[in-house]
DNA sequence: TCTGGGGTCCTAGGACCC
DNA sequence: TCTGGGGTCCTAGGACCC
């Protein structure tokens, strides 16, 4: 999907079509005043000049997604709002709309379900799709195919989104970088040599920021001059596993399927402080903090209809580590308690000397609450009382983080 | 006034078991 | 005078993706 999150917002405000548009950051004083002072009229008449700009924006955070005119000043993802501010303080700036997004979404996904059923989800402004058995599927390459689902997209939403079509997963996706926003790009094996090889590393999924160094180091720059290394070279400096799969990118290989169906690992929560927070001095601030997360994992567990029996926390200090702590128990829990409690023994095994800016809590291990493995074991006859009717030990109201 | 939140997968060492 | 050889699970960190 073409600048997903904003474009969703765009068509709230169509008003704003055309303009330096960045969503981030979390809902705040601005955007609410936006919103009580213009109750009376419908959305789409709010005036331009009323909503809050980059300028004026303080905090923390980063640009979830700039509308191609906000790009054309060098804003994009990712990118720290101050930083964004001072290139493009002009900008509008709205906060994510969560539910909107995961609306649009769905209704997205759906839409191209019914015309190709083979997904795979990867994340929510993409998708693989295999249709190489969807009837018309291969007329003109694909393209036929491809124009059809945008046009249903934008039927059905309002929203463009750019295609790539390829024999592969691999290249499918680099092709649909390739012509944006609102495109259609196809690609034969045979295009590998002369559409893929000039283009720099990064551009292979899979190769991030420190590959992306360590082939630099090694004077590689383009994919092409990945191809032409010797397989044994690339495994000899990147390891059997990576260095094997980074040579078989370069050449376009790859036969992974489209996968439409997968169990979620882990879920987690975590939250970046608006200040730096210290164990100590900032005490209760944090407990409360600590134990909100733990509910919301409890909920979105419950929610989903999962169990996990690994607990950990995540933190960042201000000088941007991480440390992680993990504990595995022995048995399957979806419960706030029993998870703030775990988390709480995981948080003592940190150095909390300095000062913390994101503190999370995530559960692994998950099962379906309604799967065997996920019940707790059958007691053995005599069946002890206290174990038939276990019950989680509560934790005391007055939670302590140490 | 740098740098979000929710994920997956991989690696590597140690415990533990057969 | 040496101390095998799998296999699995747990834990911590890190790269990467959307």
């Amino acid at each position: 999907m073409d600048a997903f999150f904003a474009s969703v917002e765009l068509l709230r405000y169509p008003q704003l079509k055309g303009l330096p548009v960045v969503i981030g950051g979390g809902r705040r004083k601005a955007d609410d005043l936006l919103l009580q002072r213009h109750a009376d009229v419908p959305l789409g008449q709010i005036p331009v000049s009323a909503f809050p700009l980059l300028r004026d924006y303080a905090g923390r955070g980063v640009i979830t997604t700039a509308t191609y005119p906000a790009r054309q000043f060098g804003v994009g993802s990712a990118m720290g709002m101050m930083k964004a501010a001072k290139l493009c303080p002009q900008a509008i700036v709205l906060p994510v709309d969560f539910d909107e997004v995961r609306r649009y979404s769905r209704l997205f996904k759906s839409t191209i379900a019914e015309i190709a059923p083979v997904i795979e989800d990867r994340g929510v402004d993409e998708v693989y799709i295999d249709f190489t058995e969807v009837p018309g599927g291969q007329r003109e390459g694909g393209r036929a195919l491809a124009r059809l689902i945008q046009r249903a997209i934008h039927q059905n939403t309002g929203l463009t989104c750019s295609i790539g079509v390829a024999p592969n997963k691999l290249i499918a996706k680099m092709a649909s970088e390739f012509n944006k926003p609102n495109g259609i790009t196809i690609l034969y094996g045979q295009d590998v040599q002369e559409k893929i090889w000039p283009l720099p590393v990064r551009k292979i999924n899979g190769i991030g920021p420190k590959a992306e160094i360590r082939l630099a180091k090694l004077h590689l720059h383009t994919i092409g001059d990945i191809a032409a290394q010797e397989p044994q070279w690339l495994v000899d400096n990147f390891g059997k596993s990576y260095g094997a799969w980074m040579h078989e990118a370069a050449w376009g290989r790859d036969d992974r399927p489209v996968v439409t169906e997968s169990e979620p690992v882990s879920m987690s929560r975590e939250t970046t402080f608006d200040r730096d927070l210290h164990a100590v001095r900032d005490k209760a601030e944090l407990g409360a903090i600590f134990t909100d997360l733990c509910v919301q994992v409890a909920q979105d567990l419950r929610r989903k209809g999962y169990v996990g029996k690994t607990i950990g926390i995540k933190l960042r200090y201000d000088d941007f580590r991480i440390a992680t702590r993990d504990q595995t128990i022995d048995h399957f829990t979806a419960d706030g308690a029993t998870i703030r409690k775990i988390a709480g023994q995981c948080l003592k095994r940190v150095d909390l000397a300095r000062k913390l800016r994101l503190l999370g809590v995530r559960v692994g291990k998950l099962a379906r609450a309604d799967s065997a493995q996920a019940q707790p074991p059958a007691a053995s006859w005599p069946a002890p009382q206290a174990a038939a009717h276990r019950v989680e030990e509560p934790v005391p109201g007055t939670l302590d983080l140490f």
